[in-house]
DNA sequence: GTCTATACTAAGATAGAC
DNA sequence: GTCTATCTTAGTATAGAC
């Protein structure tokens, strides 16, 4: 494709959406200037306006296509049919996607109170959606009797709860390398769901 | 204790930390104006600066003190002498304790990066002795064979993650009361650490 | 102890030159 | 597509009156 001289409108949208995405997981979105990003990217701050219309659009943007990135790798994930094999599967699935983008994990988490009304219905929603995945899983496995799980609502609350807070403390390169982390993880949440 | 007439200073400072801690729980540190704190006590800005000497120090007195009550009222609870009973204890304390103050447990949990390094480093150690407390009890009951974890420290951190999830969902007069929720999560922690 | 007034700084967003 | 310059608003913090 053609390109004029001095344009760079293919690259500075996602340098500005990935400089967005490491400030604001850092400092906070309120803590955030568009000065900031800006600056981090390259440009003066006027520029970012012709990639978002304002912040708070580009908070929710950046928490919109992470959580709709969640809900299509794990729709894509090759998934056993028996309800051990899935829960498993979900559990190292979404430890690995996870540890893969801290930074966009702890804005989807962190910020949610920043989004106007209507935006946080949206990306409630798509938790919502994610949650349902795993509940659908421990519905299945108490029905089967693999599982032992007096209330599935609550349990899918539980372990995911407990897979995010992987991200807080773990380090590449730290004490334990990813597979121990995810085989204790798993055996963890194994036995939480008394499988 | 004679008092100036006029003087409110016994009962402006607490309103003013009430009103902090309300209104940074639900908007974020950076979000929240000295103004709009002021205006919730019924103050001019101005007037904060009597009871703190800056923002900063209003946050940190607060996560320090949330801290410090936490580590203190942990110390007071009647802990029986078995591993599984002090894992039960320290789990219903946990949630009971958590539940009664979800702002303080929010902003502690939520501000962390707001605060300067050298406060950082204070409230971090505080969440570290009370994350060494849950420690010892998983150690102590891996020595006597009453529970079977591979890793202290991921179990501390697993548990006290699960826990923390109720205060993000819970909400009185809901679908649970609170001691169904306790059961609960206290039979998936005792199936988590194996006992 | 609190208020009014204000100094100073920085924020989000826009207009118009290039 | 980007920059410079700027408008408008709002923030933290302080000074001095009462």
């Amino acid at each position: 494709m053609a390109r004029k001289s001095g344009s760079h409108s293919d690259i500075t949208g996602p340098r500005i959406r990935a400089a967005a995405e490491r400030l604001i997981a850092r400092q906070g979105f309120a803590a955030v200037s568009m000065r900031q990003i800006a600056a981090e990217v390259g440009v003066q701050a006027g520029a970012l306006y012709l990639y978002t219309p304002d912040k708070q659009t580009l908070l929710f943007d950046l928490m919109r296509e992470h959580m709709e990135g969640v809900l299509a790798a794990w729709e894509a994930v090759d998934k056993p049919a028996d309800p051990l094999g899935r829960l498993q599967a979900f559990t190292l699935f979404h430890i690995r996607y996870h540890l893969d983008r801290p930074d966009a994990v702890f804005i989807s988490y962190m910020e949610l109170r920043n989004l106007d009304p209507g935006n946080y219905e949206i990306i409630a929603g798509l938790r919502g959606a994610y949650e349902d995945a795993l509940e659908d899983i421990l519905r299945q496995g108490g029905e089967t009797g693999d599982f032992r799980v007096p209330d599935v609502s609550l349990a899918a609350k539980a372990v995911i709860a407990m897979l995010n807070g992987v991200n807080t403390w773990y380090r590449e390169g730290g004490r334990l390398s990813r597979d121990r982390v995810e085989r204790i993880y798993w055996n963890m949440v194994r036995r939480a769901v008394g499988a």
